[in-house]
RNA sequence: GGAGAGAUGGCAGAGUGGUCGAAUGCGGUAGUCUUGAAAACUAUUGAGGGUCACACCUCCGGGGGUUCGAAUCCCUCUCUCUCCGCCA
């Protein structure tokens, strides 16, 4: 959710900057300061009217002390009128106030102005590619066919006993799963994350924490008896443990780190590009979270951005970082890197980790603040990224490692598999 | 699942209708003293809205009610703790 003041503010450079999202904003940020203006003015009489039925009650009790009795029931009378207006006015407050934070939320982050603009994919903007993006051509198999000839993953029981998007790894496919997540949380520990083991389920205040409710309810697991969700990434139950927080300037930035596995329901994906690993209802991630003051969050965007292609030179797949073009950005998101891997047999880009800086789009609504020099409480910047997702980190170590005598592992891998080659 | 107790400022903990945004202690900050530090003493110290700045307003778990007036009384929801039962 914009803060209220940086629209009040700098109206013409979020209309600017929305623009490359493909959005006219113009109409919608003059409603919005209307409203805001609206909702001012009514407070203050609100206030006004407050101040005045205070200090009547006030007397009016004085009164009952010196006795005047009757003096304190004509007073009473007096207050009749003021208690209708103000329960008119604290209605129209809650009106105000609720369209005001309706239509805020509907707005989306501000994308900076290092984002490009554009509407799809093929505008994001390509920084970096590093690794030779590598054709197998004769036996070459896709990720899903190794699976299964070598016993790693079982999809067919996964449908079993759950069903689709559920797969069982098996043998050396479910120490893979291990290692990779023990090597990916060392990693993180390395670079200065501090490691939390979170709760898989959150409440719905949680949930509307990091913006996955209300608008993407439908993705979510929920579990009705006790309304709580599933959590879809650890993002939400991290972000969250900082909610409501003010924090000490010397305790940041904060950085963290959680393995989970994550829930989602992926309504609405059918058909092509779901096979395999490439789209599943259930996986495993390390997510890293950091909060900064506003100064350090670009230079803290940079960093992790170095940590993620770190990881994945260690692993040895070839990748690129795509910078995204406001109409892919997400929609809490002022600017986001995302990370793909080549996958050699299916010959195509897996996404695999995407980088946010969502600056103070996220604490703004979860009131995550600090105490800064001048001894007031203002909001941090919020950033978080895949460090990283599994499955389709697991399918390109498949594909592309695959050799003559089965999957060679990384060498950086070795250590936390137990072994060289499937 | 059954029975009971409770939810107040960073923490502990008073407060049962007006003088309560809230005693007191701890903690934090600033100062006095000191070569420096500690101790002691003094002052200060919640959040949000509003304003150029004041004024002023809101908040004692959430919501609703009674009353001229609610932290305090009533209803309701949520959560926490203790005991019993069950159980990894």
């Amino acid at each position: 959710m914009l803060e209220i003041t940086y629209l009040r503010s700098q109206a013409a450079e979020a209309i600017s900057g929305l623009k490359k999202r493909g959005l006219d904003a113009n109409q919608r940020i003059k409603d919005i300061l209307k409203l805001d203006e609206l909702r001012r003015e009514n407070q203050n009489e609100l206030d006004q009217t407050l101040a005045e039925s205070n200090r009547i009650s006030k007397e009016i009790g004085q009164l009952f002390k010196e006795g005047k009795r009757e003096e304190a029931d004509a007073a009473k009378a007096q207050t009749a009128a003021l208690k209708n207006k103000i329960k008119d006015l604290q209605q129209e407050q809650e009106q105000l106030k609720h369209s005001l934070e309706q239509d805020l939320l509907a707005l989306p982050n501000v994308p900076l102005d290092t984002v490009p603009a554009g509407n799809s994919e093929a505008d994001n903007e390509i920084v970096q590619k590093v690794g030779e993006q590598m054709t197998l051509g004769h036996g070459a198999k896709p990720h899903w066919e190794l699976a299964e000839d070598l016993k790693l993953i079982r999809f067919d029981l996964g449908v079993k006993i759950t069903g689709a998007g559920f797969p069982v790894y098996q043998g050396k496919g479910a120490r893979l799963q291990r290692a990779l997540i023990n090597f990916f949380l060392e990693e993180n520990i390395k670079a200065g994350f501090e490691e939390y083991q979170p709760p898989l389920m959150v409440n719905e205040t949680s949930g509307y924490g990091t913006g996955q409710l209300p608008d993407k309810e439908g993705q979510m697991y929920h579990m009705p008896e006790d309304n709580l969700y599933a959590i879809p990434t650890a993002e939400v139950p991290i972000t969250n443990i900082f909610r409501d927080e003010i924090l000490n300037s010397e305790d940041l930035p904060i950085k963290a780190t959680a393995y989970s596995a994550c829930f989602r329901r992926e309504a609405g994906s059918y058909g092509k590009d779901v096979r395999g690993l490439n789209r599943l209802h259930q996986f495993d991630k390390v997510e890293i979270v950091a909060l900064t003051k506003p100064e350090d969050s670009m230079a803290m965007l940079d960093a992790m951005v170095e940590h993620v292609a770190a990881l994945l030179q260690k692993l040895e797949l070839p990748y690129r970082i795509l910078k995204l073009c406001g109409g892919d950005l997400g929609f809490t998101s002022s600017i986001t890197y995302d990370f793909e891997v080549w996958s050699a047999a299916q010959e195509r880009w897996l996404e695999v980790s995407s980088v946010s800086n969502f600056q103070t789009f996220q604490t703004n609504r979860m009131k995550i603040r600090y105490r800064g020099e001048d001894k007031k409480t203002h909001l941090l910047h919020s950033l978080n990224g895949s460090a990283l997702a599994l499955p389709r980190i697991v399918a390109a170590l498949l594909e592309n490692h695959q050799e003559e005598d089965g999957i060679r592992i990384p060498e950086a891998l070795q250590g936390f598999t137990g072994f060289e080659k499937i």
